[in-house]
DNA sequence: CCCGAGGGTGAGGCTGTTCTAACCCGTTGT
DNA sequence: ACAACGGGTTAGAACAGCCTCACCCTCGGG
């Protein structure tokens, strides 16, 4: 039976969402109204086969692409308030498995959640997967380089030390990491190491894990 | 409640779906057993909001795009034996909503039509709609140019006269039309034109679309 | 025989993306 | 002050895709 985590959603969101897990016999909800600062370390204990997060919540983009790095056989859900097919297009593309629009019905959404728990992936109808007259494909995503640097900058290197591994100079990098910050909707390197390392994640309040 | 159509599948998948769809009390067979050639008509008297087709007695992937062009309205549902992301990718960008493989358990294939059902896109697992590894966006579609030409082989038009109508030479039309010949999977306009037009299409031989 | 159609190949121009790199500036920490 | 970082801008080279057109060939029908 597959379970289920639920981040923190606005109060009506989250008590319908919690009536709708509920009332599937078929799905256990095993954490509710988990602020997006403890969701990686609740995956970790929790191990939910569905992670349902908030749009609107996350600070940035980038930390679907985080929990699923940590995370990779937890299948997240990303609800948003009404998805562009570009917003889709990158929460698949940093290991979302379904990106749905909280107009949608209850009863899709308890559907999506079963299919998703299955690996399948489901998309609003706006979001197509490319085609005919959609040309919306790099515009936001991570291109391979970008990728690359990315991972680098997560292990926590020096613009120096990503240009000498990756054999390129170092204007290079930062012109990477600065595209890499533009794409992600953040603003530092901080703002990557915060959220990929799950060890030094304390949930209360306000710690600083890495300062110094 | 959602109506479904079910084209021609093998006996076991198609007493599978019959049965699958009729023991959900939200959804109602109207056609089941559709052969091909029948499906645009019978999709024409029936109205069903879901068509269940079968990839594998597909002729040309084209024949979604017939479909699709025919009834804007009705979701289409194209099952599989192990698609590609290039080809659920395909059949998107012709207008189908979802893409399942044939592996998909019984009530994922029920969830999946309730949610196509109302527009939203549902896709097994391996295909992910773009991102940071995959580049396979265009290599197996449509481009804007050639749907243009195909607009006008669909309807009948000549080289020559699609040549004067794009403004363009007579050769680029070849070329146009060369290309979507091979993309579409199919020898000549001829596979179009007769797949495009419902009219003369006859169905008689099985005039049963509700048993009871 | 000629014309329309289909199939193969190649080529030129255009556009967009990616990768690379350089310049400028300001902020922060030592 | 210096070094590292972040932000902005520009720019060239390489590559891929699309559009356009040209040449070659075969096949059928009037």
């Amino acid at each position: 039976m597959p379970t289920v985590l639920s981040a923190k959603f606005e109060d009506l969101v989250a008590i319908g969402l919690r009536s709708l897990i509920s009332e599937d016999p078929h799905l256990e909800l095993v954490a509710a109204d988990v602020p997006m600062d403890a969701v990686d370390a609740t995956i970790g204990h929790c191990r939910p086969d569905v992670v349902l997060l908030n749009f609107g919540t996350l600070g940035t983009p980038g930390q679907v692409l985080q929990l699923h790095r940590s995370h990779p056989d937890a299948r997240i859900v990303v609800l948003a308030n009404r998805p562009s097919a570009a917003e889709c297009s990158q929460m698949l593309s940093f290991g979302a498995t379904a990106c749905l629009s909280k107009e949608t019905e209850g009863r899709d959404i308890v559907n999506a959640i079963h299919l998703a728990s299955r690996g399948m992936h489901v998309l609003p109808r706006s979001a197509a997967a490319g085609g005919l007259g959609s040309g919306i494909q790099g515009s936001e995503l991570l291109t391979p380089r970008e990728a690359e640097v990315l991972e680098l900058l997560q292990a926590g290197a020096t613009n120096a030390e990503i240009a000498h591994r990756l054999s390129i100079g170092i204007e290079t990098v930062r012109t990477h990491a600065r595209n890499i910050y533009r794409k992600l909707g953040i603003a530092s390197r901080r703002d990557l190491t915060r959220l990929a390392r799950q060890d030094p994640i304390v949930v209360d309040a306000e710690r600083r894990p890495l300062s110094g």
